[in-house]
DNA sequence: CAATTAGTTCAAGAACTATTGAACATTGTA
DNA sequence: TACAATGTTCAATAGTTCTTGAACTAATTG
């Protein structure tokens, strides 16, 4: 197992695969999670996303997050630490990212989003 | 064959149909042309696309883009003439159309989409 | 060192998607 | 009425995507 798995580099983020990557309700899930997150300054784990899919069904599904360029994977011991890589995708896709993550908060429900309030606290 | 071919609602459009619609690159094309030719108020044909693929798998694409709510297809005579569903996306999923728009524009080359100057004229 | 924890990779199968060409339907025209 | 033009539908096929469980790797803990 590599030690830090591959990342394209921003010019190599592609639009197609971005919105592909958005379009799997599981992964869209998971980018509203993250971005949640991103609120309150850190990071989430692989394990946090449990209640969403199986562990490797869950791997599958980051490790196509991670190759379209939408978020970012740091290894930590045992741990995955993972962020949407937000400047790099408006710097690609300016409001691209915020237009889609509003879309989805205002079909919460249909969707089946966790709510705002369920943001996982910081340590 | 029905006069006029089924559309949804707008309250029935799906963000993760619609992404999946625009992450392929034949429908993504379809949905940049359309958009470029709103610029001059009307509408396109489907030949008007006989560049892109061929005439049936063109229909394959023209269904999806009209059962995920993202155009609009008017019968007449024996042509049809589509366009975009323009208000019904920015009401459900505000910005969201824009901002695939612009961000096909920024990688027109990669995306192989037609430049602006090649919009069709109306008549 | 053995056991635990966290997550990935592999293989297999089911389901879906895109593409093609042939046949078809509908309208317009000679 | 015949013929051409515009698109759709159908069937077949190749390829892709999602999902699952089992096996695996790597780091941590007792």
């Amino acid at each position: 197992m590599s030690r830090t798995p591959h990342h394209p580099a921003r010019e190599q983020i592609e639009l197609p695969l971005v919105l592909d990557c958005l379009s799997d309700p599981i992964r869209l899930a998971i980018v509203y999670q993250l971005a949640q997150q991103e609120r309150v300054s850190s990071e989430l784990r692989c394990g946090d996303f449990n209640g969403l899919a199986g562990k490797s069904n869950l791997a599958y599904h980051f490790a196509k997050l991670r190759e379209s360029g939408l978020m970012l994977t740091r290894v930590v011991g045992t741990n995955r630490f993972m962020r949407l890589r937000r400047e790099d995708l408006e710097a690609r896709f300016p409001g691209l990212l915020d237009a889609v993550l509003c879309s989805a908060a205002k079909d919460a429900d249909r969707l089946q989003l966790s709510v705002e309030c369920e943001v996982v606290e910081a340590d």
